[in-house]
RNA sequence: GCGGUCGUCGUCUAGUUGGUUUAGGACACAAGCCUUCCAAGCUUGCGAUCCCGGGUUCAAAUCCCGGCGACCGCACCA
């Protein structure tokens, strides 16, 4: 990579977003805090425009539901989750140079504890290790200091109680889980079904960099999707399966191979390069929703992540990245199947009954025998000992100790022979009508403020020395400009009176009638506004005006009564610019 | 958190061996003129406690110390 040439993009997004109101860093007044961004008056627009794609896609095209719940939530939901366990690293600092180093590492390399084992250990054990052994700095071999922990959850408390611990949530996930129960409930008690939640997330990251690429609060965009394993087929499958996914395989990544795999959903599946047809069916969403947002197929990959990279909760994770010109390949989504984890986790903590009935085709007839010990004849036999021979007797296997009397007639517990007259054993028949299990999971996530970088970065094209943000027409912050050619003669009443209109139609528009035409155009294209109305001379003959193409700079003239339904139409891309019209000859 | 580079109008920057600097320019923005389709021109205006705090000095945007922030590299990124 170029690395003058890759700077110059990102400076070139970060000056046009602070001077056009994309984005830009938060509390500027008070010197700015790394990893908080305010996304301005275009920025917002846009990145609302991006969540509503997702929201198109997942919840309008596929029926999944959107809840919005609370960032702040009670220890206990994270302590549940295993995030307080895992989110958090353990450093120890050299008492010399100063240099930083994880704990795990320096007691693999030194003591030959597994990392795996290290993983378990809490910061006490942790502690201990590092009073009981001294170990040199790998780098100038002086001793290391104590070690510390920094969680990287966000923590507070609720209410005055100081014991009432709260902790931001790191993912929209966990909100989703918690309230299982209902949402199967609206569900109508049907497998699978998702959720979906669109907000914001807290992580106090060590060192956010690359501006919009790690924030502290960030925008997470979480789907939950909850099936029965044993019944694990998607329903959509059919219609993606000749789909082609571009796949960095850990084989390959452990083996220091960075190339692309390309494999249909049919091949990965079949090779169990993806173990489930949901998550890949998610993943072609994923590719496809990066599409529509402008990012070439070309420019986007899957990799596998390598078991020691996944999060605590995933078996099978692949993230999808998007290439940009900065920093490489960055992570846009996430992909993880979560099995049935996170629901597990809550059960055992909050005592909820977190399973799902499901009925057997045809009941299933369990015989089951019940003993009974005949404490009349037991308890004179072996006096003190008649209770503890009880307890055992409860605890064995009723079918082992029916089996022992029909081939011996008796029966040994601790020592004592017990025999057939001395217990009643009873058959009982139970029918089994179905069984619970709880749901696995699988989520796709992304990371919307990343979206928006490059849904930015991509669109950012220059023609004729000038910024023009191509944006699919779509997700475009602004949808019209609308200009008088001149400032006299009526032109800008009729101009004015056309966007009012307009914008009584529902489209977003922007009037300018500041500096010339030309200036107009060229700050509409900066903005990224896919068409822009002009109003002239003609227009007050005929009621006709032209419309001027973002990206081909080019005119046709369409009459206003036909503007209404002809832009409705463009911006629901059924019909293309070049279907307005003939081009209007530039003179 | 460590090392390197850096911080001047909205944006990009000149000035930074201390001294006519009331910190200059360009672009952008606003008002007006002009303008019959791609950042034309003219006039006027708005706009910077030179990142913050302290110190050295007769004098600090400029030198020194501390802090904050940005970028790059290391580490981290569940």
């Amino acid at each position: 990579m170029d690395s003058s040439k890759s700077s110059d993009t990102s400076s070139k997004i970060n000056e046009l977003a602070r001077r056009r109101g994309f984005f830009w860093q938060s509390y500027e007044i008070y010197g700015g805090v790394g990893g908080f961004v305010t996304y301005g008056p275009l920025g917002t627009r846009l990145k609302l425009n991006i969540e509503a794609k997702i929201r198109d896609i997942f919840i309008k095209k596929l029926g999944i539901f959107e809840i919005e719940s609370s960032v702040i939530s009670p220890g206990q939901v994270f302590e549940a989750s295993g995030h307080v366990n895992h989110f958090k690293e353990f450093m120890v600092k050299c008492s010399n140079c100063g240099k930083g180093f994880r704990v795990d590492q320096i007691i693999n390399e030194k003591l030959g504890i597994s990392l795996l084992e290290i993983e378990k250990m809490d910061f006490a054990e942790i502690k201990k290790v590092f009073r009981k052994n001294i170990f040199d700095c790998p780098e100038c071999n002086n001793a290391l200091k104590e070690p510390t922990q920094f969680l990287t959850m966000f923590k507070t408390t609720i209410g005055p109680y100081s014991k009432a611990i709260g902790y931001g949530r790191p993912e929209a996930a966990q909100s989703i889980f918690v309230e299982f129960n209902r949402l199967y409930k609206m569900a109508r008690e049907k497998l699978p079904f998702g959720v979906i939640q669109i907000g914001h997330a807290l992580r106090n990251e060590i060192s956010p960099r690359q501006g919009l690429i790690r924030l502290r609060e960030f925008t997470i965009a979480d789907l939950e999707f909850f099936f029965n394993p044993e019944e694990a087929n998607c329903n959509f499958i059919d219609e993606v399966e000749s789909e082609v996914l571009p796949i960095l395989l850990a084989v390959n990544r452990k083996k220091g191979i960075e190339e692309i795999s390309n494999f249909t959903v049919r091949e990965a599946l079949e090779k169990k390069i993806v173990c489930s047809e949901w998550q890949i069916f998610f993943m072609v969403m994923a590719m496809k929703l990066l599409l529509e947002i402008g990012i070439p197929i070309k420019n986007q990959r899957f990799i596998e992540k390598l078991p020691w990279e996944k999060a605590h909760y995933a078996t099978q994770c692949f993230d999808q990245e998007v290439y940009v010109d900065r920093w490489g390949w960055i992570e846009v989504s996430g992909h993880a199947y979560r099995t049935d984890y996170d629901l597990r986790c809550h059960m055992d903590a909050s005592g909820a009954d977190f399973r799902i009935f499901k009925e057997f085709e045809k009941p299933v007839e369990e015989v089951n025998y019940l003993l009974k010990p005949k404490m009349s004849l037991i308890g004179p036999k072996f006096k003190e000992k008649a209770e503890e021979i009880i307890a055992d007797l409860s605890i064995v296997p009723v079918k082992e100790v029916l089996e022992s009397f029909e081939e011996k007639g008796y029966y040994f517990v601790k020592g004592k022979k017990i025999t057939k007259n001395q217990v009643e054993i009873t058959q009982r028949k139970k029918i089994i009508k179905g069984k619970r299990f709880i749901p696995h999971v699988v989520e796709p996530s992304f990371g919307c403020d990343r979206l928006f970088y490059v849904a930015l970065e991509y669109a950012l094209k220059s023609k004729k020395n000038r910024t023009v943000l191509s944006f699919p027409r779509n997700i475009a912050p602004i949808q019209l400009g609308i200009f008088p050619l001149v400032n006299k003669d009526g032109l800008n009443d009729k101009a004015k009176t056309l966007s009012t209109f307009l914008r009584s139609e529902g489209f977003l528009v922007e009037f300018d009638d500041a500096g010339s035409i030309g200036r107009r155009y060229a700050r509409a294209d900066e903005a990224g506004i896919p068409l822009c109305i002009t109003v002239d001379y003609v227009t007050m003959d005929n009621d006709t005006v032209t419309i001027r193409d973002r990206d081909l700079w080019k005119q046709v003239r369409v009459s206003i009564n036909d503007l209404s339904k002809l832009l409705v139409d463009y911006f629901k891309e059924k019909i293309e610019f070049e279907d307005f019209g003939d081009f209007i000859e530039s003179k």
